[in-house]
RNA sequence: GGGUGAUUAGCUCAGUGGUAGAGCGACUGCUUUACACGCAGUAGGUCGUAGGUUCAAUCCCUACAUCACCCACCA
C-alpha cells in the first residue's frame, strides 16, 4: 500500500477534473436513463466570474451530479451570454479610455470587431473558471447568444412573432438613455430616490391655472392642461384653449379633463407635455393632441423648444426657465420633494422619455395558435397552473404582479454590438425574414435587438431549435432552471414568453432562485466598491469543495448571504477531516477479503449502503444500530436533495461525518481493530460508513471524495449510484 | 403609495406549540497508533417591542419599530 500525504493537496483538483472530464460522462450520450436537463444560465461574456457565479454554478452542479448518481441521463448545457448593452458600454469606454475615441469616431464595423476580439477572450476565461469550480458540464453543446445556430433561432423567433402580429414598429414614448445613446426596457430603468424642487406656476399671467412641476423647461412642450372631470374649480376651463408665450415658445394650451389626473396633488392640473412623459403621452393620445418634441437624444433643447432654451442642456434650461419665471412673476411655490429619478441600469445615465420608431412585442394580443390567449396570459398561466414552480414560493407572487402590470416589451437597441433585427425595408417595402431577401435595393434596419430577446430563447435554442433536433426532443423542457431572483423579470419571465408561444411547452418545470452573495458586511460586491473576490483565488487557497461548501452551507433558497473566508477554511478542514477519515480506514482494512468487502461482485451496480451478514462476518446489536443511523442520514439526504434543500442536506452530512463517524464511530473501532474477534466486522462496518458517506458528499465536495474513491477504485465516484434506501 | 424578506449566543445562521441549537470566535486542558486544517471540555441567549389566542409561544394572530430589497408614469 502506497503512503497516504498526512494532509489533502487539494492543488491536485485540475487532474480530477481532468479525469471527469476526458471520461466523457459530462456528455448525456455516454449516459442512460430518464433525461434531466438544466441549462446554465449564460454568464455576461464581458468579464470573469465573480463569487455569485461561484455560488449558482455549486448549485446546479450539486442538482447535477446528485441526479446523475441516480442514474439519469443528465445534461447541464453551458453557455455564455454576448450581453449587447452590457458589453457594448463595456467595450465603448475601455475604447474612450485608451484612445479617447468613441464607437461613433471608429465606425460600426470596427466596433463590432474589436467587441468580438475582447468577448473571445473573456469566453475562455470562464469556460476556465467554470472548470476550477467543479462544474460537470457537458462542454461539447457549449453555446453562445451570438454563435450562428443562435442567430438562427433568434432570427426565426423574430420572423414567426412578427407574422403572429406579436411584434409591431411604432412610434412611442420611450425610456431614452442619453448616455448610452439607446433606447432601454421598462426593466432596465432603475429609479433612485432624489430630491427635487416642485416649482408651480403659471405658463402666463392671463391663464387662470396654476401648475405645478419638477421639470419646467419641459412646459416648453406642453399642448394641454389636464384636470379631473369632476374637479369644480375647473370644470368651466375644460374645452378651452389659451395661446400663451412661455419663456419663448408659442404654446397652444387646451384645458382637458381626465380621469387620469389626481386632483389632491400639487394644484390638481397637469400641464401635458406629451413627447416627454408616457402618462402625458396616453393624455395626448385620448384627446387628440400634438406631441411636439422639445428635447433630443442628447439631452438637449430642440429648437422647438423655443428662442430662449433652445441647444441648451435640460439642466441649464430648467435653470434658464426658473430665473424666467422668477422675473415674471409667474412663480408661485418652490417646494422641496423627492422623487424617484428614472436611470439606465447599464449607464448610469438619466432616462428621457422620447418619442420614437421602435419595435416592440406585444404583450396583450390575443394569439389565434394559442387559444386566443395573450402573451401576458401564457406566462401567467404557466406558472398559474402548476406546470412551472417557482421555489421559494414567495416569488410566484412577484411574478404574478409583474405580469399583470406588464406592458409591451421594447426590444429595439440603438447598439451596435447584437443581433440586428431581421428586418429589411426597399422603398415602402418591409421584409421581416430568416435571411436577406432576394434582389437589391434592400436595406437592414439598423436596429440591434435586446439581449433578453435572445436570451429568452435559451432553453431550447441551445437545442438546436428551430430544427427538431433530437437533443431538442430528449431534453426538453428542462427540469431546472436555477438563476438569481434578480433576473426572474428580465430573463425567467420571458423565457417562459417565448416557450410558451413558440414551443407551446414550458421551458423548464422548477425555477430554483437563489439570492446574492454579498460581502461580510452584507454588501453587494461591485467594481465601484472593489470589494470583488476572485473565486479562483479562493479556491487556489482553499480548495473548490471549500468554496461550494461554504457558500452552500446554512444559506436556504432565495435568499441572501455573506461570503465569510473562515467559513470557507472550516470546510477545507472539513476536507481535510474527509481524507483523514479514509486515510484510517484504508489503513486498517488493507487486508480486508473480498468476499467481506461490502462493494463486491453484482452489487456494482445499485449497492445498499450496506448488506446483511457479508461474507462470514456477523455484526453486533450495536453494529446494526449504526447501520440503521447511517441509513437514516441517507433517507433524509435523500428528501432534501428532492427538496432542493442543499444547505441543510450539507450541514447533516456534515455534523454526521465529523461528529457521529470520525468522533464515535471510528474511535470506537480502534478497539475493535485490535481484537481478532471483533476486527472483521469493525472494519466491514468502516469501509461501509466511509464509501457511503463519500456517495452522499460527493455532489457537495466532488473533489476530495473522488481523489479517495480512487486510491482503491478503478470507477469514478461520480457515476457510481446513489445509495438505495433499505 | 403597494409588496416581500429579515430581526435567536461576540459573528454567520439553523430551529420547534411545551421554558433553545450548529459552525466560527473566546476560554481551559491535551503531541490519545487518521487528522493541530486536530482531540477533550467550558463559558455565553429575558429568541426586536407591545398586545392577543392557548393549560403552555421564540415558534400562531394583531399592531409597532429598525434594517434590506422589489414594484409603481402623482405631474
Amino acid at each position: 500500500m502506497r503512503e497516504i500525504p498526512k494532509t489533502y493537496d487539494q492543488s491536485k483538483e485540475t487532474d480530477i477534473y481532468q479525469l471527469w472530464e476526458s471520461s466523457g460522462f459530462f456528455n448525456p450520450d455516454n449516459l442512460s436513463g430518464k433525461p434531466f436537463t438544466i441549462m446554465m444560465p449564460p454568464p455576461n461574456a464581458t468579464g470573469t466570474l465573480h463569487i455569485g457565479h461561484a455560488f449558482e454554478t455549486s448549485i446546479q452542479d450539486i442538482l447535477i451530479r446528485y441526479h446523475r448518481m441516480k442514474g439519469e441521463k443528465t445534461l447541464w448545457l453551458p453557455g455564455t451570454d454576448h450581453a449587447a448593452i452590457a458589453t457594448n458600454t463595456k467595450v465603448e469606454k475601455i475604447l474612450i479610455k485608451e484612445t479617447g475615441k468613441n464607437r461613433h469616431d471608429i465606425g460600426r464595423e470596427a466596433f463590432v470587431k474589436k467587441v468580438e476580439e475582447f468577448v473571445e477572450k473573456s469566453r475562455g476565461t470562464i469556460q476556465q473558471q467554470l472548470r476550477t469550480v467543479g462544474a460537470s458540464a457537458d462542454w461539447s453543446r457549449e453555446a453562445f447568444t451570438f454563435d450562428e445556430p443562435r442567430n438562427l433561432a433568434i432570427r426565426t423567433a423574430f420572423k414567426k412573432m412578427f407574422e403572429a402580429g406579436l411584434i409591431y414598429r411604432g412610434i412611442r414614448v420611450i425610456n431614452w438613455d442619453p448616455k448610452g445613446q439607446t433606447s432601454v426596457s421598462d426593466d432596465e430603468v432603475v429609479h433612485k430616490s432624489e430630491k427635487a424642487q416642485l416649482y408651480t406656476f403659471k405658463y402666463s399671467k392671463d391663464f387662470p391655472i396654476a401648475i405645478a412641476t419638477t421639470r419646467p423647461e419641459t412646459k416648453v412642450g406642453d399642448v394641454a392642461v389636464a384636470v379631473h372631470p369632476a374637479d369644480v374649480r375647473y370644470k368651466k376651463f375644460v374645452g378651452q384653449e389659451f395661446k400663451v408665450n412661455f419663456a419663448g415658445a408659442d404654446l397652444n394650451i387646451k384645458i382637458v379633463a381626465d380621469e387620469s389626473v389626481d386632483p389632491e396633488f400639487g394644484t390638481g392640473a397637469v400641464g401635458v407635455t406629451p413627447a416627454h412623459s408616457m402618462a402625458d403621452f396616453d393624455i395626448a393620445q385620448r384627446h387628440n393632441l400634438p406631441a411636439p418634441q422639445v428635447i433630443n437624444e442628447f439631452a438637449k433643447m430642440t429648437d422647438t423648444a423655443g428662442s430662449l432654451i433652445a441647444g441648451k442642456k435640460t439642466k441649464e434650461a430648467r435653470e434658464i426657465i426658473v430665473a424666467w419665471l422668477t422675473e415674471q412673476g409667474l412663480l408661485e411655490k418652490t417646494e422641496a420633494i423627492d422623487i424617484n429619478l428614472a436611470t439606465a441600469e447599464r449607464s448610469g445615465g438619466t432616462i428621457e422619455p422620447l418619442p420614437k420608431l421602435q419595435w416592440f412585442v406585444n404583450v396583450n394580443k390575443a394569439v389565434a395558435e394559442r387559444s386566443g390567449k395573450t402573451l401576458k396570459e401564457l406566462m401567467r398561466d404557466a406558472v398559474a397552473s402548476g406546470k412551472i414552480k417557482i421555489l421559494p414560493e414567495r416569488f410566484e407572487k412577484t411574478y404574478f404582479h409583474w405580469i399583470d402590470n406588464l406592458r409591451d416589451w421594447n426590444i429595439s437597441r440603438q447598439l451596435w454590438y447584437g443581433h440586428r433585427i431581421p428586418v429589411w425595408y426597399k422603398g415602402e417595402e418591409i421584409y421581416s425574414g430568416i435571411e436577406e431577401p432576394e434582389g437589391s435595393g434592400w436595406s437592414q434596419d439598423e436596429d440591434t435587438l435586446d439581449t433578453w430577446f435572445s436570451s429568452a430563447l435559451w432553453t431550447f435554442s441551445t437545442l438546436g431549435w428551430p430544427n427538431e433536433t433530437a437533443d431538442l426532443k430528449t431534453f426538453h423542457p428542462t427540469d431546472v432552471m436555477a438563476p438569481g431572483y434578480e433576473i426572474l423579470f428580465f430573463w425567467v419571465a420571458r423565457m417562459i414568453l417565448m416557450s410558451t408561444f413558440l414551443l407551446d411547452d414550458v421551458p423548464f418545470k422548477t425555477v430554483y432562485l437563489h439570492g446574492i452573495v454579498r460581502d461580510i458586511q452584507g454588501k453587494k460586491f461591485s467594481k465601484s466598491l472593489d470589494n470583488g473576490i476572485d473565486p479562483v483565488e479562493v479556491i487556489k487557497q482553499y480548495g473548490a469543495d471549500a468554496l461550494r461548501m461554504g457558500l452552500v452551507v446554512g444559506v436556504g433558497a432565495g435568499n441572501d448571504s455573506k461570503y465569510d473566508q473562515m467559513k470557507v477554511k472550516g470546510y477545507r478542514n472539513f476536507a481535510n477531516k474527509i481524507w483523514n477519515a479514509a486515510r484510517f480506514v484504508m489503513q486498517n482494512t488493507q487486508d480486508m477479503t473480498p468476499s467481506n468487502s461490502p462493494l463486491k461482485g453484482g452489487e456494482k451496480k445499485n449497492p445498499p449502503p450496506f448488506k446483511e451478514g457479508l461474507g462470514e462476518v456477523k455484526l453486533t446489536p450495536e453494529d446494526q444500530a449504526i447501520l440503521y443511523e447511517l441509513n437514516q442520514l441517507l433517507a433524509k439526504t435523500t428528501i432534501q436533495m428532492d427538496n432542493f434543500d442543499f444547505a441543510h442536506a450539507a450541514e447533516n452530512l456534515y455534523h454526521y461525518f465529523w461528529h457521529t463517524f470520525a468522533d464515535k464511530i471510528l474511535e470506537e473501532s480502534k478497539v475493535k481493530l485490535a481484537n481478532e474477534k471483533t476486527k472483521a466486522s469493525a472494519q466491514l462496518m468502516l469501509k461501509t460508513i466511509l464509501e457511503t458517506s463519500l456517495k452522499l458528499l460527493h455532489p457537495f465536495m466532488p473533489f476530495v471524495t473522488e481523489t479517495i474513491w480512487q486510491l482503491d477504485h478503478k470507477d469514478l465516484l461520480m457515476i457510481e449510484k446513489w445509495p438505495r434506501l433499505r
